[in-house]
DNA sequence: GGAAATCTTTGACTTAACGCAAATTCATTC
DNA sequence: GAATGAATTTGCGTTAAGTCAAAGATTTCC
């Protein structure tokens, strides 16, 4: 287990209350394997059994619809720790496909490796159970954002999701109108009509490297939150 | 522990493991109550940190909007095991509401009491982790068909999931057109409309106490099954 | 530096879904 | 069995969202 790996156990709430004697046995049980960007990871409905921590790279969750257009559920980075369904059960296709947005390291564990482990160690296997909560609770808010929020209200939530990430009040434009249009649900052309919707009313300004937010109130209010 | 119970727990997946020894433990841990037909168990964005088993009853799972529409995620009944999201973790407040559909009475473990238990039993939490994962696919399904599925396919979906509980190629009409639209996130006027329009393709025949699945095939087609 | 590819923007048109209101049917209660 | 209330059904107008096509703009790659 090199110095790197082990800094990276530290810092992930999974890892970082195991001792280091299970630590060990953990790293010896696992396995790395590297994939350049664009690689899928796993498809919609494989059965992969595997635990996963991003030692280093970006992985995004998303499914795809007959008519070729995507939703991306969650995207993760160094440091998050995923897995696939069939990890908890054999048989559970994955509900969502797994692709590399870059170059991506994975360390990967086994169902089959790993249950002995998580058996005799229920500390790992409630932690994973709270990490599997806090998954839940954003398809949750996924969810309730596709069944009564409006396009418009979807877009003001990403901006605002996002603004969270940054500091100050501008976004860089990292994403294009089609990444955006799969993580709210829609076309890139609605996303482009609404952000000049909302540009015309002076809640954002845009610019073609960055959006600014001029009126972080307004956008709330057409994220709807505040009445759930 | 009743005679009743202990039967209850053996045919329950989750408890089914367990020894007995343990199993004495995990009722004396618990607590029973009782909810009318109609009442909250808990509301939307409580911090409720229990996970519960249904000894008697049915209990619906329901997110609802600002403008009053409200989509039910899933109906538990008796012999089902839930959860609130504190169970797992303090301030996770409730993604959806509990209700009581009819008369309930639920075998409840708090976090706090059961906690030491989970921890030293991880044959059990790795059970409820399962559980978990098999309830995420659900919410997954869900997430799928709103993103990218018609009002038409998602009723379509649903009368399919319904005859599944069913023998034949009948269901009773046990929801309301109001119901039917609280499970796929529509009105009762289009859940009406779709029903006579697959009347009118023959898909379907409907009386005023159940529907007849003509064309199962069709209406598979028609749920979008095969088109992933 | 120029060509090709990608991304953005906008207009015109189509469709799906919804809200409202009225008419009708069914169920329940007294 | 009349009356009340709940649930269903239908017509009609409106809006949100989407598709398609085309024109610009920007980036990438030889």
């Amino acid at each position: 287990m090199d110095e790197i790996t082990l800094e990276l156990y530290g810092k992930t709430p999974l890892f970082s209350g195991i001792n280091p004697r299970q630590l060990a046995e953990l790293d010896r049980l696992s396995l790395a394997r590297e994939y350049p960007r664009g690689q899928w990871i796993t498809h919609y409905g494989a059965d992969w059994p595997y635990l996963f921590l991003i030692e280093e790279g970006e992985v995004s969750a998303l499914k795809e619809s007959a008519g070729g257009r995507s939703l991306v559920v969650i995207t993760l980075e160094t440091g998050d720790v995923f897995w696939g369904t069939g990890f908890f059960k054999e048989g559970i296709g994955m509900p969502v496909a797994l692709e590399a947005i870059r170059k991506t390291r994975l360390r990967l564990w086994s169902r089959e490796k790993l249950l002995p482990f998580m058996i005799a160690n229920g500390q790992f296997t409630w932690g994973l159970a709270q990490l599997m909560v806090e998954r839940m609770m954003r398809a949750s808010r996924i969810l309730e954002e596709l069944a009564f929020n409006p396009v418009a209200g979807r877009l003001a939530s990403l901006l605002l999701g996002q603004l969270e990430d940054q500091s100050g009040d501008t976004l860089a434009r990292d994403l294009t109108l089609d990444e955006m249009a799969a993580r709210i649900g829609s076309t890139r052309e609605m996303v482009c009509r609404h952000l000049y919707q909302f540009a015309d009313q002076g809640v954002i300004q845009i610019n073609r490297t960055e959006f600014k937010i001029l009126d972080q109130d307004m956008l709330k209010d057409l994220a709807g939150r505040g009445n759930p």
